[in-house]
DNA sequence: ACATGGTTTAACCAACTGGTCAAATTTACG
DNA sequence: CGTAAATTTGACCAGTTGGTTAAACCATGT
């Protein structure tokens, strides 16, 4: 699979309205990006604002795929619990941009992500179902599993978004100290959520 | 005190510059939304650049004054912990608009806000020096004072940044569902944090 | 060689944007 | 009142932006 026109523009769009935006980001500089011409970018896609919707579907869904496969896996509670956070925060680190990329869209355009939301479910069932049998066996506390998943995704996300907060506040501008705290993030949610659900 | 047209500028401007971010926000709008010419806005605040940097180092300046103060104050932990959590979220639903336009200009340009906090000091080492205190005397798990800051921020914040998601995500659309998911909040996050400090 | 279809380009355009400016209007005040 | 300063306005401008178009390019099959 060689790199084809089509691809190398949305590989370049990508980038360019992830870290500038939709009103931000100018097609000129897309094309550059994709090192062609920029007419191209309206043979293929024909505005800016389909390209960038097709863009920001892609790459949402996969980011929702990724979290909805973590949430329902068959496996014993606090194993998913420790798997979930892992695998969000490798997602995270994978792609750190991408929260502040969703975040400034939703600011943009809730009715948007709303529509795409409801198009794909989120089954949380399964997860609700395990919490309630494991507090019925007095193995937790008895926690609704909606604020269990916002704690969740809230701690690991908050760094991400935050980045130049945290590293100026926290780390005197030190890249190195933030990149450690980051590492540290997956024990210390782990811990956490794990001890708030222990029965003391 | 009258609403001068500077004050009618400057709220104009907050407005709109919370929804719309600096690129897609435009002049003519904040005019319209201040009732007023849009040379005058030039005549007040020279540019765009200019009157928007105004208004976020006006919120965001406010904004962290508020967390700082509750960082603080010299109470037991406890109780500390409950306040920053009730009037960090009391902030929250005040502003609900405020998080994503602090994200948008994080993402948009982080330097501005490392300078900006470079200049603003917030102090943890009373509540740094509180909990070594109570992990010492065995009254909590010993636990990294930034990484509690960040959970207990990153579990406020998000619902907030998220709210369209979690809107269609976790209750169909509802407005009443979320407004009393938000409700909750409180009590859940609280109840998060010091469960997982307890010693069993 | 040449005809055909998709692909790529340079040049161009209409619309919009932030910003300017001279004139008009209001305010302050001796 | 009169006038000078501050405020407000409508008209305008230069630069930029997304988007168009006609022509050039190129691979393919005949």
């Amino acid at each position: 699979m060689s790199i084809s026109t089509e691809g190398l523009i949305l590989e370049a769009a990508r980038k360019v309205f992830a870290r500038k935006g939709l009103e931000a980001a100018r097609m000129q500089e897309i094309a550059d990006e994709a090192g062609i011409n920029k007419a191209l970018l309206h043979y293929y896609f024909r505005s800016k604002e389909k390209l960038f919707e097709l863009v920001f579907r892609e790459v949402l869904g996969k980011f929702i795929g990724g979290m909805k496969g973590l949430l329902n896996e068959d496996i014993p509670f606090f194993s998913k619990i420790e798997g979930f956070i892992d695998g969000y925060l490798d997602i995270l680190f994978q792609n750190p941009y991408l929260p502040g990329f969703i975040v400034m869209e939703i600011h943009r355009n809730p009715a948007e992500i709303v529509s795409f939301m409801e198009s794909r479910d989120i089954p949380i069932k399964l997860f609700e179902s395990q919490i309630t049998e494991e507090a019925a066996r007095g193995n937790i506390r008895a926690v609704d599993p909606r604020h269990l998943v916002v704690n969740m995704i809230g701690m690991c996300v908050f760094p991400f978004i935050a980045k130049p907060i945290l590293n100026a506040v926290l780390f005197g501008g030190s890249q190195e100290a933030y990149r450690r705290f980051l590492d540290e993030r997956k024990e210390t949610i782990k811990a956490t959520i794990i001890e708030s659900l222990k029965i003391k």
